[in-house]
DNA sequence: TTACAATGCGCAAACGTTATCTCAAATTTG
DNA sequence: CAAATTTGAGATAACGTTTGCGCATTGTAA
């Protein structure tokens, strides 16, 4: 059997209670006989059983993490960020996946209120989508990570305008000036935060965009058809020397439409994309310098927040956006020697 | 408060000990007796405290999915797949990621067993690996997905064979004879499966593999490079009129590189690629023909396996491989009008 | 000294279940 | 009709913790 609070009790010479107290540095209590509990725990390597605990506590030391993604793409790094964050504080991440399924939502939400979470992530794949209502009012604080929420809610979502800024400043700062931009449709938050934030950036820097942002599909297709008209050979020579693409896929589209016309990218053309989703971003010829939103690190301030919340202190509330990051890869053409592989 | 087994049993005018009896079909009783329980507990909507169940059956009515894929590829769609089969079952999932490191493996596993999982679920990312060492021998019914395991242990994999079987057998019954293979490295043992897979198929027709399987790269610029290569202008008199590529990277790599040459597919050439990575897949010109791994009926019936391992059922020892299914899109040129989008 | 507070620790109850006994009433048996 | 058996259900003790309360013992002020 496990060794429970009693062993360690009864090598240390102590009452149960004591014990416990000792372990939890609570009470008034002799420093000699908290350490004696103290090492006695140690030597039997007495780890204490959660579920007693949460018994008794009305808490589970546990989280719930409600996904909507059905890839994973942005879930599965988010909830690693999560668990690493909490797990050294004896809290584990309870997953569940309703796939827009509101039944499967509202099975899986009671059977993490079964389970007594104290806190729920609820993640979604876009960030004006908000999750399904009846996920709303559970009772059990909640954090929202890469989807909308009300007023009083707390939300982190990556830093879509800082990302957005540092790609259009890299470009800048590569000598560009004829900067475009290509993104996904204007339905998307996210795309217009994009959008905005790189005209902001080139007007801070007394430039101006080539253009209008062009929405469309966060597609492939979209990026390769802009190419083929963009670059077509009566346009070519008014059209950009660089573009900001709205994710990694139009950028990849861009670059092989370039490519299939025999616009060299990044000499003619500097790229830069957005989600840095890797096996992507690295597949494209020339590898994709883009934006890297951090979602691990999303995920362990989400965790943390939670957490925090939890405890009943006051965690930073409404809209956290978390640093984006620039990788650069070769489609800028950037020296990338001080950058580690 | 929430409602207890307390509530249950004042309200039908029996003790907590009949009230629980009632509820779990156990014991003798007046039928009457049982029915006046069962409807007090529907009347209050009770829910039983897996809490309080867990401490006193020594059950915590949980799973524990100890990952190591980094990106979420893999792991997601088996996750929700788990965790679909087990929750009606009142069985939560527990998610935890060490990313290949086994300090956090380590960390990872003992909050597991701090909180009495009753089951592991070990998910992998390749098929001729096994998880880290000190994984193996926690003493908890384990699973393995997507990863290898010893010879009593028990793991849930894609059936490479079948998938290769499917896909060869789909080439040849649109006419194709001269069919070549090309996919990732000898070392892979998926790959080596697929082939041999992908030569029996081809036997067992009557057909010959045209050359041999051409190992490589599960990239893309290995389709690219290939493409290039076969259909050098010189060669393509001689060259494939169809291809199975081991992954969807590898047959997007080839597409790109016989839409570049000039080569048509699926007109010239047909393209069935493996893995079915939506977004990948879908985003190929023309739409990529690939197998989809069934990994979230992978997870299913890895996740009832376990629960059946945890009753103590002897539950199907060994390799088990689930089937893997042909998704029709655009590259190989058959009819899919029978077929949903 | 006497009274009274502080210190250090244990008893016992609680958390919400299930499981092991026990026991009266109802039923069958001889 | 008495004895044996079955039936139906409750009392009580777990499970491993935490926690409110109480009780010695020691130290301090009057």
């Amino acid at each position: 059997m496990r060794v429970t609070i009693r062993d360690v009790a009864s090598r240390a010479g102590v009452s149960v209670t004591t014990a416990s107290r000792a372990l939890n540095g609570e009470g008034r209590m002799a420093p000699a006989t908290r350490n004696r509990v103290q090492e006695a725990a140690k030597a039997l390597e007495y780890r204490p059983n959660p579920i007693a605990q949460g018994l008794v506590r009305k808490r589970s030391f546990t989280l719930g993490l409600l996904t909507n993604d059905t890839y994973g793409r942005f879930t599965l790094p988010v909830a690693a960020g999560v668990s690493n964050a909490v797990v050294d504080r004896g809290v584990s991440v309870l997953l569940a996946s309703y796939q827009d399924d509101p039944d499967l939502a509202r099975i899986n939400l009671q059977a993490l209120q079964d389970r007594q979470v104290d806190g729920l992530i609820l993640a979604g794949k876009r960030i004006d989508r908000a999750p399904h209502a009846s996920l709303l009012r559970s009772g059990i604080p909640t954090v929202h990570v890469m989807s909308a929420c009300d007023n009083d809610g707390i939300a982190f979502v990556p830093d879509d305008a800082g990302g957005a800024r540092i790609a259009t400043q890299h470009l800048l700062d590569l000598g560009r000036r004829k900067i475009a931009h290509i993104t996904g449709p204007t339905s998307f938050t996210a795309a217009r935060i994009r959008a905005e934030s790189y005209i902001r950036t080139l007007a801070d820097n007394g430039a101006k965009p080539w253009g209008d942002a062009i929405y469309g599909a966060w597609s492939e297709q979209h990026g390769f058809d802009l190419a083929l008209h963009l670059y077509d050979r009566k346009r070519r020579a008014d059209a950009p020397d660089a573009i900001f693409c709205g994710n990694d896929q139009i950028a990849r589209g861009m670059i092989d439409g370039l490519t299939q016309l025999g616009v060299s990218v990044p000499d003619d053309v500097a790229i830069v994309g957005f989600d840095n989703w890797e096996i992507f971003a690295a597949a494209t010829r020339p590898p994709l310098t883009t934006i890297d939103m951090g979602l691990v690190e999303l995920g362990r301030q989400a965790g943390l927040c939670l957490l925090d919340l939890i405890d009943g202190q006051t965690c930073a509330s409404g809209l956290t956006r978390t640093p984006s990051q620039l990788v650069i890869r070769q489609s800028c053409g950037a020296d990338r020697t001080d950058i580690a592989a």
